[in-house]
DNA sequence: GCGTATATCTACTTGCAGGTAAGGCTACGG
DNA sequence: CCGTAGCCTTACCTGCAAGTAGATATACGC
């Protein structure tokens, strides 16, 4: 129906077809969420019909898991090849990001399948979704237990790194969410923000300048 | 069929049985996510059959609604009964965080409708939602911006405050979140880390103590 | 007791969206 | 040329779950 007067491209191999199957893919996904997309206004949107994608890439479920498996991988790619191994810490994390707030200002679609949607979808579908968190996780804890090893450890802190590249990992993915609410801001300030809130308050700990009731 | 043997109690008043109903499609929607959900079970585990819910709470969308509506509510008066306005404002975060995190601890199910199935819907249900965090966003601005004031405010610090503020309530929902999946973590210490993390990476702000790339 | 309002059920209709059958068209190798 | 492979479509089937019609049963006021 939208692909009415710019006639129809025809006849196009199939790796380009499954691409743009893909991208309608993520759009609709993201605007009317899993269950409200109907594989009618994907393949119209991709200006192709129905069949085609059963034929490409199976059922709609199978098409969601394509969806955000390469979405997940574009975001994984962004932020590691923003990232330099060999720079200090604070730097790795500052470009690391920067890099993902980069990526979600310009892929906001995709940002939204993958947290929005693939979350709320219980089952296989928030396995990679996991993963991938788990590895972003991992990635922040050791900038973390570098940092407080080369400070001299304080064994409080070292115990708290995981939980608190957990919630790093957390909040930058929760301030990217309001962001999506507030285009307003630039990728560079809302990085800062969190970059400040997350390394000072790393540094205290590392410190030991625990924040504690009653003291 | 969940209600064989203990014979189906009969005929009580209307408002015990919109609890009743209410009680049961939260906790259907939060296992089974909005649409996956039916009325048939939600009816069943509710111990009513379907056109009571019709009658009672309307269509799907709204008991859905109604459901929001109801736990966003419960929520707010839970977090708002928990902090005292006249103490310290670390104090009044350090008890508003305990009271939300105890709060999702025991409501985990009433959590994951709000949080998860909510937001994933687009359209009117999600408008409590951002009501209620711009509340919350509010709440902590609020007491950031006094504590900044009274440390002789510095004007770079005060135009942050309320991103901040929205980095805080989001690192908390995303907290939540993942605490969803890490439930042997005790309440008291998701809120502790999230507390060490909030308040001393913004009192090192208010000391001008920013992080910048190359500083 | 009796009627009215309210609580409640069984059994049905219906529409949408996921999935498919069956075949046509074009390019390209031989 | 011509046939085979693979691109692509129209038109259909079908099941599930939202929503409803219409009847019944019980409490409670008078």
């Amino acid at each position: 129906m939208s692909v009415d007067e710019r006639r129809r491209v025809k006849r196009l191999p199939r790796e380009v077809r499954e691409r743009q199957i893909l991208d309608a893919a993520v759009q609709v996904f993201s605007e009317r969420g899993y269950h409200n997309a109907s594989m009618d206004e994907i393949s119209d949107v991709a200006g192709v019909s129905k069949p085609m994608i059963y034929a490409y890439l199976g059922s709609k479920e199978d098409l969601f898991a394509a969806c955000v498996q390469r979405e997940s991988a574009n975001l994984l790619e962004a932020v590691a090849g923003g990232v330099d191994v060999d720079l200090a810490p604070d730097m790795q994390l500052w470009d690391g990001l920067r890099a993902f707030f980069d990526y979600v200002g310009e892929q906001r679609a995709g940002w939204r399948v993958l947290h929005r949607q693939a979350i709320s979808q219980g089952g296989p579908y928030s396995d990679e979704l996991v993963a991938m968190r788990r590895r972003a996780i991992g990635l922040v804890d050791t900038l973390l237990v570098r940092t407080a090893t080369k400070q001299g450890l304080d064994e409080h802190a070292t115990s708290a790194t995981e939980a608190l590249a957990a919630a790093v990992v957390g909040a930058a993915e929760s301030l990217a969410d309001w962001w999506l609410d507030h285009p307003e801001v630039p990728s560079r300030i809302v990085a800062a923000r969190l970059m400040n809130l997350a390394w000072m308050g790393f540094g205290d700990l590392v410190e030991g300048n625990t924040w504690s009731p009653r003291g």
